[in-house]
DNA sequence: GCGGGCCGTCAGGGAGGCGTCAAGATTCCA
DNA sequence: TGGAATCTTGACGCCTCCCTGACGGCCCGC
């Protein structure tokens, strides 16, 4: 099923599309401003979304450059400023459409069907750079520099998608715990000392100095682009 | 270099869209007319279609259709008509965006960057070389050296050509059950592991040293051309 | 200065995943 | 109806990866 994360701070918005969608089998989530909309998408990691550019707390374009500096994500941005730069700006971030309000919800969902049609729902990692390595989280393949090849195990590209999709992020130790292994290993606190030790022998250039991979004593780790 | 087709019947647009494309390093070639869309699509393999859907000789719908039944070409609609019924009649058709005229030039542009941005132009692989073998996925033959042919069963196909269509990438077993046999087959990895074995034995020069066809423990298998 | 957490490092053992083979079971086509 | 091609199933040995425990370094408070 579709995943869909609905982005305005208009309530009637947010409700007439949650309602259409709904009705259409798509799986909504909404959020009402930028920040949550981040978060949000990081952590729930939605096949598509829809994009109100006038929110209270940051620029619409900022949010569209904060998703795809991670995520590959489709979105459909909407807004009420019809100028030919706001949409040429919007687009050229990284937005995949863009409705003018008023809108009708008919057209709305036929360019929902467009855009999830031409992207199979999935494909939303693209690669992120960690030092002189190339992280393909997609095609799970990392690039080293001078064409080499490093290879990852299951557990290591558990705990690399997490802290690399929040970048510049806490990510406690509980969290990975309960993410990588399971909500019953959350005192093994030691099987993060030995993959994250080894995630920094496979892709830090010093690692026994990490700059990518940092240590919070007590609290977790970090990830650091 | 991307291949643009523009389809309109009127010559202002096409000179103008032209005359802004070729500035921006588009190929580009014109049709006055649906048939010649159609043909000059199949022969000229465009990687973007622009349509304006007031042909003098078929409807544009039909046009998008007629690509449709061969191709994932994007086609940008250009239209007069803002209904919303038109744009839904037009993107549920395999249209990819609709522009309403009159448009900004700056604005088609930038539509037209989005969407080439996401399917990177030119990606059907009708044949591909494994090792010392060529295989046609089209005419479902594979060529070995010295004009031998290799035989495969259906079976051997299907995991072939998910893997052959995602150079490099890793393709999980999971995806790999699923699309060959079923949903209800996740736990037969045995199964993974005969046909793979049958496909390196046919297509690798060492099957016991596999070079095309790389296992990842515990997460699936990677086609390396 | 000293001790206790917390973290990084290393290497061995065990379990589960993988490759291989061959023998049924099933389907397909003549 | 028979035979051939294809798919399924089971057994066995190998190899990778995960877990585990021990040790040392660092930082902090006492």
């Amino acid at each position: 099923m579709t995943r869909v994360l609905v982005v305005d701070d208009s309530p009637q918005i947010l409700a007439t599309l949650r309602l259409n969608l709904r009705a259409r089998r798509y799986q909504v989530q909404v959020a009402p401003d930028g920040k949550d909309a981040l978060t949000g998408a990081a952590e729930w990691h939605p096949d598509l979304v829809i994009l109100d550019l006038g929110l209270p707390d940051m620029d619409g374009v900022d949010v569209i450059r904060g998703l795809r500096g991670w995520s590959a994500v489709p979105i459909i941005v909407l807004s009420g400023r019809a100028g030919s730069g706001d949409k040429v700006d919007a687009l050229d971030a990284g937005a995949d459409d863009y409705v003018t309000k008023p809108f009708g919800v008919d057209e709305l969902l036929a360019r929902i069907r467009a855009i999830t049609r031409r992207v199979p729902a999935g494909e939303d990692l693209p690669t992120v750079d960690v030092g002189r390595h190339s992280v393909d989280l997609n095609g799970k393949i990392v690039h080293g520099p001078g064409g080499t090849r490093v290879h990852l195990t299951p557990t290591e590209w558990g705990l690399l998608e997490i802290l690399v999709r929040n970048p510049g992020k806490l990510i406690s130790q509980r969290r990975l715990l309960t993410e990588v292994w399971s909500p019953n290993h959350l005192s093994e606190t030691n099987y993060l000392r030995v993959y994250l030790a080894s995630l920094r022998r496979k892709l830090e250039d010093d690692p026994s100095r990490p700059r990518h991979f940092i240590t919070e004593p007590g609290m977790g780790y970090r990830f650091e682009p």
